[in-house]
DNA sequence: CTCCCCTGTCAGACTTGCCTGACAGGGGGT
DNA sequence: ACCCCCTGTCAGGCAAGTCTGACAGGGGAG
């Protein structure tokens, strides 16, 4: 899924994730080394129902994946790593995505 | 500017601006055209002040540059064209991008 | 039992972004 | 005078995103 073209609204739904300071921060951490939610709430210092609610939003983009680990005596620890990607963005990959926007077109047709 | 690594925030900032489909579509019309708002507005079929809003957001990014042309007359009109960029989007830029942003450290100092 | 650590989810407050109609003003044609 | 086209800005409504404290529950160690 890396270097391929993205669709219009996939490339929107992919910026929108990752234009946060916030996501920047936790996909770094996670990029760096795979850790829990707990800790890694520790080490950003952020509330965990905040961190919850970016790591969905990056798990959502595909950016992130999450494993709930349970350990033989019934603890259970989620897990989180990043995968990888590569987007190459300049005006012409713009251009392109403009295209296939879902009611692109000048004449967009009403549909909800 | 193109092909620079940008700052953390400054990063955010072009990312936020680009995480629209307005701006995308204004982005790729604008690119293939130097055209004035009014007809912009009239191309996309969107309200001029709606669009005003977004070429400000643009234009902030730094992605789009205005030129309000005076003619010999009085009559003025807007025109407006893209600024060429270039951006490699992966983990390692993301994880570079982390490291320098306002207040990203666990021990953020209060700034306000 | 009590204390600690973990996961998940919630309602509510707050902030930000988005979008619209309306307005003021400049200038040109008929 | 009237109508048309352009620029620029505004208040106000609406929708979405952001953040917090609190809760329910599972499990382990002293």
């Amino acid at each position: 899924m890396s270097g391929t073209s993205p669709t219009g609204d996939e490339l929107v739904s992919l910026l929108a994730a990752l234009a946060s300071p916030h996501r920047l921060r936790i996909l770094a951490a996670v990029a760096r080394q795979r850790t829990y939610v707990s800790e890694l709430a520790r080490q950003l210092q952020m509330n965990r129902p905040l961190l919850y609610m970016h790591l969905q939003k990056l798990e959502a983009a595909g950016l992130v994946s999450g494993e709930l680990v349970t350990a033989p005596d019934g603890s259970s620890v989620k897990y989180v790593q990043a995968v990888p990607f590569t987007v190459a963005l300049d005006l012409d990959a713009i251009a392109l995505a403009a295209q296939n926007l879902t009611g692109s077109g000048p004449a967009a047709e009403q549909e909800k």
